[in-house]
Formats: C-alpha cells, structure tokens, sequence
DNA sequence: TTGTAAGCGTTATCAT
DNA sequence: ATGATAACGCTTACAA
C-alpha cells in the first residue's frame, strides 16, 4: 500500500494537494468528494482513498466566503448562566441537528462602561468571523443602542430572548410574562389569601413588569389588598425584606407573590426569622422554577417557564429569519406553567 | 435541482465596495484601514469616513484561510454542565482575552454508538471550520480512538481536562487526584476514624480510579480498617448504599470518604434513613465542592478542585502548544484544596 | 503614494 | 469525463 504524504506546513488537507498526489484537477477532486457522478469510477476510487488517507475534511472557511453563510450562531448569555444554562443545552442541541456551530459569549451581569467593552467587544468577534446570526438575553435598557448599531443594521439577524428590548423591532421569545403574573393573582387568590404582598424587580426589565403588571390587573377588583416591593433586582436583600414585612401595609400580608423564586425562597427565610411560618402563616408563589437542582430547600410552589423551550423557539425564528429576511419582527411568548408545591 | 441559499445577511461591507466608493485600489483601502502611514492624508479621511458609514469590519474567515489561525477554540464538555459551569466560564473569559471565539459542544453523558456519533459529528464540525485548537472533557475511555484519529492525527492540538485518557499523549490539565485521595484519608484518620468506607465510582474513571488509589495507600499502615463499594458511577443509588452499610463489613463505619460530592449526600440521607446521624455517628468527606449552589442542603467537608484554574490552565497550554507544536505533551496536575464543613 | 498579481480552498460556469 | 477560470475578502510581495 502506497503511503501519502501528509500536506506541508501543518496545513490539512485540501482539494489541491490531492489533486497534486493523484495527478488529476481539483474539480474533478472536488466533484468526486461531493459524490457528483460525473467522473469515472476508477478515478474516483484512487482519490477517495487519497483523501481519506489524508484525513481529508473539506473548509468550511470558504464556504462561507463563498456562500455568505457561516453555520455560526452566537449566543450571548449572562456569566452567571442560572435560568439560561437548560436554554443553552437547547440551543445548542437544535443547532446541532441543524449542522450549524455554537459561539457562546457570557457577559457579565453589571453594566458600566467596562462592561459594555466587553460586550462590544465580543459583539465584534462575532462579526468578525461572520456568524449567521446573533441570539441574546439582553442585560439591560442601556444595551439597547449597542445591538441595534452592531447587529440588526448589518442586517444580521438577531433574536432577543427572555428579557424585551424597549423601542426595538427585532424577533423576541420569551414567557408571556403578563397572563403569568395574573395566574399567580389567581393562585393566590382561590386560595383563599386577602392581603396580598407584590414582590418585584422594578420595572425597567420587562420580565419583572410584566409579571407586576399582569398580577396588578387581576388583583384590581379582587376585593383583597396589595401592597408591593420594588427589590431592585431579582436578588434579595434581607434587611429590606425584613423592614417591609415589619412594614405597617405588610404586617398582615397572607399571600406573597415573587417575580423570581430566588426572591421567593429568601423571604421564606426572612419571615421565619420573623415568627411568621410558611405556608402556615402565609403562602408563597415565586417564578421561574429555578431551585430545580436545590432538592433539600423548600418545595416552592412556581411557574415553570420552559426555558429548553425558549432556546429552541429561539433558534427556530433565528433560522426562519435567515430564509426570510424580509418578514416583520414576530414576538412568540410562551406559556409559563404552574408548579405545584408545599408553599402554597 | 440546486438550491442556491441566500447571504444570510445581504453582504457585508468589504474592501472591494469601499475602494469602489472611494475610487482607489483595494491595496489603498486595506493599507488605510489597517493603519499604515504610507496613504496620503486626505485620501486615508475619505476612505476613514465611507468605511465608517458602511460599518465595515475585517473578515476574519478570511485570516483564518490565509494565516490557518482561525481564532476559534472548540470546547467539549458534558450536558448536564455540572462541575464544567465554572470551567467554562473561565475558558470562555480567558479566550476572550486573547480575542479567541469559543464553540461550545455540549455531549450527552452516555455513551452508546448513537452518543458517539453525535460526538463525531460535533467534532467534524469543528475540524471543518478549522477551529485552533480543541479543550475536551473526555466521556469516557472508549472515546480515546476518535478524539485521537479526527483531532491530534491532524496536528490540531487538544487538551484534555479533568479525566484522563489512557494510552493517550497529549496535553492535559487536572486535579491531582491521587494527593486528594491521600488527603480525604489523613483527614478522617486525623478525626479519629478507625473503621473508613471508601465509596467509588470505578477503575474506568481516572477521577476515581486516582482518587481511590491515593486513599488506600494513605490508610495502607494506619491500623484503621477500610472496606469500599464501587458504586459504578458519580450518582448514587440508594438501594445499593444502604445495602452495603447494612452488610457486616461496613456496619461498624466511623468515616466515610466519597470520590465525589453527590455520593456523599446521599450517603448521609441514606444513613440517616438508617438511623445513624452524621457527624455524630459517622464523618463524611466528599470531593469537588459540587454542592456550591445548594445552601439549604448540610454543609458538605469537600475538596475544591478550583475548576476554574483547570479551565484558565487549559486555555494557556494551548495557546502554548499551538506556538510551540514541537514540544512534548505536559500534564498539570492542579492541588485539590480542603474545605471544611459539618459533616467532619 | 499608489497599484498589480498571486494565493489561501472551494465551487459555479463555461469549455473541451 | 475532465479541465480552466473567475470569484469570495484580504494580505504579502513586487512594481511604478
């Protein structure tokens, strides 16, 4: 058996040097690895075995070059992937079936000017190497400027995921945000609660006023009272949460609604300190399900928001936007699912 | 019929257009852009300024075919990420101060022919875009030929984390696993435990299989007893726990050491189910400081196997391998570190 | 100071 | 059945 050279430099194998090892064109090298049948069966043989000797594998560099299409998405996620790690898994596995690759970029949570940086920079990366498209869970308002700029006015496709961009045409998927806080009104109210407590993230991400909003509607005319908490984030702070269940409007709160489970949990732990037990003295309704992998704490009781789902939705408009450009912006808003549990 | 696929995004802009737009050679465009003083002034403003509007950005799929540095690095970690979040993240934050672009793969766990596949399959991709290099978390042993035929018989540098592949000559950044055994079994010695139970996951796992030798050789002349359980894998299964603490030889167990964090709990929750509490009736040590994001649940004496100093170090031996391809495979094995908790 | 040509790996198109 | 050429976007080497 004939032994091939292996190419020089370090370089792999391309459709050059076989043809150069079997003494025929790279079209008819290129034709014969694409299974045209257009050469003969002897030629094809002979350079199907070199190419294989060679580890052959052919440049997907070109293609894209050629063709404009990369098989590259980026996703573009926060660091700290919580929520978004099963959205992940989903994107990447329906990117996997599409034969497309994966860029994945974590950004940091906080958002100063460092941060932008490093966001742009990223961004630019991305870019760079051309991808197909762009799918991102946006960190806050002020990121708005950055990927319209960047992105959409190349006309490179981006959907936005989770979190709605203000003042931004561009597909969106995420969990319709609004009919799920007016379930959890509905929960807590057919369970018998009359002082209701509004625990949210304030209102300039749309998740937390959405869910604010929904929750508020249904709650309008409901006969029972509400009182809320602006936490300023979707982590809480124990000395504020303790201060306004001490609160006069809290003190006979029966019902507590979090826009975040993580909120949740902490105000368990908060009113227990207090003497007030759960779901004893009040019950709880958080959102998100996300203590799915924290067996030991409490049962709370949620709304699962499918974020495998998310992901996949995701990619699907990505792909439908590619073949489509033309189309208007969609928003697809998933349902979120009551969980039940030992909290309510 | 050819189905001719559109640009995903109508092109971009590119020297050509903009030498185009400006009436100069592609040469003069290239050099202005790239900042070389030999443009005149007012020509390099001009050509400056329609760039700017056409938000031109170097195309780096074209670096990547002239140069054969693509930028990209491919990661394979499991699906269920696990232990891997914080190693990716310091991959994903390391490469992007390199101006590195990282595709993640994600890979199911086990491994039929089916699973294999999907691997591959991932990994041709990878080839086929010619990633730089690849930081791989091997799945299992069987896996050793494929990483080796599609990646390393290529020259394309990988390096392996965590688990070791066995016969296999390549780079690889880990726990010191062995030291870590020796260190769970000086712990318990040291806390008084005379009768040690030594849970594993198997010979097949280098993780174990280390772990597991270096905790028998550290009990080897201590005087206290030692029977183990292979428990076959990571997770555990609670029928065959409690089987073997009922049976003679482990009846009378004061400490127990567990190759990995997730076993340990059980144990205790199994234990407890048996009527003995920990730490009062037993000590458990376990390893990996898996049960980082699990507050509610007792607070395990574990090892950190700080996994984001193996993915930082996976990133430098590979950019080090791919400026010096000579150079022979080094291993670096990280120091597990103790981390106290209440079940010591 | 500016331009031309060749080449990276591949394929569409047009020959032979 | 096979080959030559141009083109994708860019840079290096070489003119002018």
């Amino acid at each position: 058996m004939k032994t091939h050279k292996k190419p020089a430099n370090g370089r792999q194998a391309s459709l050059k040097i076989i043809a150069e090892q079997t003494g025929v064109s790279m079209m008819t090298v290129s034709r014969t690895l694409r299974g045209l049948n257009s050469v003969a069966p002897k030629t094809a043989a002979k350079i199907r075995k070199v190419a294989e000797s060679l580890r052959y594998r052919p440049n997907k560099l070109v293609e894209g070059l050629r063709t404009g299409r990369t098989g590259m998405i980026a996703a573009v996620l926060p660091t700290t992937l919580g929520f978004y790690e099963e959205a992940l898994r989903s994107i990447e596995s329906s990117l996997d079936k599409l034969n497309c690759s994966l860029i994945l970029n974590m950004v940091a949570q906080d958002f100063g000017q460092d941060a932008m940086r490093e966001e742009l920079r990223r961004l630019h990366r991305c870019i760079d190497l051309r991808v197909d498209g762009v799918i991102l869970r946006p960190v806050n308002d002020d990121a708005n400027a950055v990927y319209f700029n960047e992105v959409m006015e190349r006309g490179m496709p981006l959907v936005v995921i989770d979190r709605k961009l203000p003042d931004f045409e561009c597909d969106f998927v995420g969990t319709d945000d609004r009919s799920g806080g007016g379930a959890a009104a509905r929960k807590l109210l057919s369970a018998g609660c009359r002082h209701l407590a509004l625990l949210h993230a304030g209102t300039r991400i749309s998740t937390s006023r959405e869910r604010r909003e929904g929750f508020l509607a249904a709650t309008q005319n409901s006969g029972a009272s509400v009182c809320e908490l602006d936490c300023g984030s979707f982590l809480a702070d124990p000395a504020q949460l303790a201060g306004f269940f001490e609160s006069g409007a809290a003190k006979s709160v029966d019902g507590i609604f979090a826009v975040g489970d993580l909120l949740a949990r902490d105000t368990i732990q908060v009113l227990k300190g207090l003497g007030r037990e759960c779901p004893r003295d009040f019950k709880v309704l958080g959102f998100g399900r996300l203590l799915l992998n924290d067996p030991s704490s409490v049962r709370l009781a949620t709304f699962d928001q499918h974020p495998g789902q998310i992901g996949e939705e995701a990619v699907r408009l990505l792909m439908d936007r590619l073949d489509n450009p033309g189309k208007p912006p969609r928003s697809v808003h998933l349902p979120a699912a009551f969980v039940a549990g030992e909290t309510l």
